[in-house]
DNA sequence: ATTATCTATAGATCTATAGATAATGC
DNA sequence: ATTATCTATAGATCTATAGATAATGC
């Protein structure tokens, strides 16, 4: 109905922000991580933040409106990220190839201390209820299991793994390993050898060394 | 020299709690083990601990001297009591009972979300540099290491488990499955049968079921 | 007399908002 | 003109201590 400009008051319409305040974002984005990471959301404050990127605390919520959708995008960023290093849109992969990525994650989960550390924080505060990331996580465990087990019974029916397990308790566990194993190897490091303790477990539940 | 009873300017000396002082003592640590299970350590205030117990936060600190000393006596009192029921003193148990032992654990640990929720908690936050968890969380998981390590040796010399995998290795993999179960279940309690995928992957890495 | 509690308070934080000023780009 | 920042501040917390009062038990 009235659609059209109207010549109300004053014409005005947003411009979209600067190409320094799209960059100020970024670097908040990726010094949240660190922050989060070393003290969980609860314990990680806005201030310490806006410090390390050299912004007010208030300066800082330009760009977030607040703490928690900071969090949101944090998490969603990763997610992004790391989904995308584990199974590429486009590129469909076997059961194996899954498992194998999955092995692949967790060595490179050792050169990453800080998003380890990020998970391991994050997940700890987000059992509870209410808490601004459990939703994130409950969806981030269902989706992650329900690829796993896909993999899991394709390299069941591809004879790559014994076919007399339910697939779904063997994603299940494996998902839970891969978390177990930050924990251990973030409290000490030099005592637990994440990539080893995973491909043994492969290999005990009978996923036939070929390539590897 | 001067070991008398002084005459002194006045011969004093501590009498010790009065009983009412020690069963609100012990009403405190369980009121705290609830609250850090809710909220963390960080998250968890004295206040309302103190509230829930009915006392001022002043009050509760005439029991303990500090947030940090009451966390230290929560962790002591807890890894005492886990301890002793998973492996309890002067009953020394075969490698085949240890694992079972763990089994068992993990099926109790779905009777009490409270302890789970305390422990994914902590060690989420105890990974932080300086966190005062810390230190007994790396003491705790060495212990149960070196512990499920023997057990596993143990069962791979009796012929229960295949002998051709590092038992670092295995006990390793069995405490993290453990671990990351138990986040993936109190996100999401209906959608990981915790037991069911523990006993899977025991019998999947070759431990035959006997009794079981 | 000693222990158990309370009220009051100091001294730190923390998040979010209001309102001003500086920087950027149609 | 709009975006990017800043300073100031309201309003909540939080832990720990000081100093008073109430309860307990040699």
């Amino acid at each position: 109905m009235e659609d059209a400009p109207a010549p109300g008051p004053i014409a005005r319409r947003p411009r979209g922000s600067y190409s320094k305040g799209r960059a100020k974002r970024a670097e908040i984005l990726s010094e949240a991580v660190r922050v989060f990471a070393e003290s969980g959301y609860r314990g990680g404050s806005l201030k310490e933040i806006a410090d390390r990127v050299g912004l007010s605390q208030a300066g800082l919520l330009h760009h977030f409106t607040s703490k928690e959708q900071l969090l949101a995008e944090v998490l969603a960023e990763r997610d992004a990220e790391d989904g995308a290093r584990m199974f590429p849109a486009g590129e469909p992969l076997t059961g194996r190839e899954a498992l194998e990525r999955m092995a692949g994650q967790v060595r490179r989960n050792t050169t990453v201390p800080g998003l380890v550390r990020l998970y391991a924080a994050l997940s700890g505060e987000a059992v509870a209820d209410g808490h601004p990331a459990r939703e994130p996580f409950v969806a981030r465990y269902r989706d992650l299991r329900a690829l796993m087990t896909r993999a899991v019974a394709e390299a069941q029916d591809a004879g790559e793994l014994p076919s007399d397990r339910d697939p779904v308790m063997i994603a299940t566990a494996l998902i839970a390993v891969m978390d177990g194993l930050q924990t251990q190897w973030l409290l000490e490091p030099d005592a637990v050898d994440m990539p080893a303790v995973f491909d043994t477990l492969l290999s005990a539940l009978g996923l036939h060394a070929n390539t590897r």
